[in-house]
DNA sequence: GTAAGCTGGCACCTCGACGA
DNA sequence: TCGTCGAGGTGCCAGCTTAC
């Protein structure tokens, strides 16, 4: 299986000769369905990302792409790369260049609003995420990306559709890519951005619905210091923001997974019982590590981590809450902060409601009857 | 008035998924 | 295995707009 390098490598180095050839079962066309796929599957297995995704390639249909791409979907909110907010790997026309990107669906825009509205839409909504997402590293810009030559005539507004959608991106010149592991590191942070952004949207389930909601520009979001509210269009949900990134968190996890070992050096046998449970069996148990007391008694343990002080709030779900009162002897909160310097811990034993008060941060709403 | 540019609609192509 | 259908993409063409 070829590395993510080589993959892009073959591709900018193939692309312009396999396109003067048939598409037709075209080598290059084949291989770019499949092993695109293939590795990307495989990384984020290794590295252990928890959400539900997809990845699709294309170097067009019947005919070949101006513009190839790559697309990882959250599927949450984005099930095809003509709408949607993914992460793209999207190939210069003239194959000098390859960008990373934060990208829209431009064909959702096309269709809903025509070329010239859906232009001046799409490059809003990039703006909105521009000024609403943290760029968590200084790898990515929010630079407009060039993908095609502004000088000639297309047939399709896809390739400037596919630029204007881009968001925040990080660009790789085919004379001098990167090698494999800055990649992944980079797709890594990608990732985080899109979490972090799904977990700013209006709706998940409804991207039309957050796009909208953008496009008004009547952006309800904080709650204002006396109790009024006001329009803004910034969002602050520290919460949110924690929950949904990702890496943060499990780096979290392992730190408290290496932590709780340290703990049980005395007792081999329980120390390599101690699993990070959201990992290998998944969300759903209601804690992220199984660990031990040295009489061999149970631990559960949530974690809890910010990459900031211990003052900043965390978001905790009603399930986690009632949980913590249900398994009360066995239930740890541990509160992992200051994750990227050094990182600090403190520990609270079963039912929260002593250590903590909690805020609530969203509503069910029910249509009231007549 | 005319030519060039832009846009949307439509036709057509291939691929992959799915079901009979 | 074969047919069907949806997805993703490009080319052609007519109609509208704009610049000279």
């Amino acid at each position: 299986m070829d590395d993510l390098k080589t993959i892009i490598s073959k591709t900018l180095n193939q692309y312009q000769n396999a396109k003067q050839t048939s598409f037709k079962n075209n080598r290059l066309a084949n291989y770019f369905r499949t092993e695109p796929k293939r590795y990307i599957e495989s990384y984020i297995k290794r590295t252990g990302f928890h959400f539900n995704y997809d990845i699709k390639s294309s170097v067009g249909n019947g005919r070949w792409a101006i513009i190839p791409w790559i697309v990882l979907f959250d599927t949450d909110i984005s099930t095809s790369a003509t709408e949607g907010i993914d992460i793209a790997y999207l190939f210069a026309e003239d194959m000098s260049k390859v960008y990373l990107s934060l990208a829209q669906g431009w064909t959702y825009y096309h269709n809903e609003f025509g070329t010239k509205i859906g232009q001046t839409k799409i490059k809003a909504v990039s703006n909105y995420w521009r000024k609403n997402l943290k760029l968590t590293s200084n790898t990515f810009n929010t630079k407009e990306i060039h993908l095609i030559n502004p000088l000639k005539r297309y047939r399709t507004s896809l390739p400037r559709g596919y630029e204007l959608g881009n968001i925040m991106s990080v660009e790789y010149n085919a004379n001098n890519l990167p090698d494999n592991q800055k990649m992944e590191d980079d797709l890594a942070l990608m990732i985080q951005s899109l979490e972090e952004l799904k977990s700013k949207l209006i709706n998940t389930k409804d991207i039309d619905l957050s796009n909208k909601y953008i496009l008004s520009k009547s952006v309800i979001t904080n709650k204002h210091k006396n109790n009024e509210y006001k329009k803004t269009p910034t969002k602050c949900d520290y919460d949110q923001q924690s929950k949904s990134n990702k890496i943060t968190g499990l780096k979290g996890e392992r730190y408290v997974v290496e932590y709780e070992k340290s703990q049980l050096q005395g007792n081999k046998k329980l120390q390599s019982k101690v699993e990070q449970v959201s990992v290998t069996q998944g969300d759903g148990l209601g804690y992220d590590i199984l660990s031990f007391n040295p009489d061999g008694s149970e631990k559960h343990i949530e974690v809890k981590t910010t990459t900031d002080s211990e003052n900043i709030p965390f978001y905790i779900s009603q399930n986690e809450r009632q949980y913590a009162k249900e398994d009360n002897s066995s239930y740890w909160l541990y509160r992992v902060y200051d994750i990227n310097r050094e990182a600090k811990l403190e520990k609270y034993h079963g039912n929260l409601e002593q250590y903590f008060s909690f805020e609530p941060t969203d509503y069910l709403a029910l249509k009231k009857e007549n």
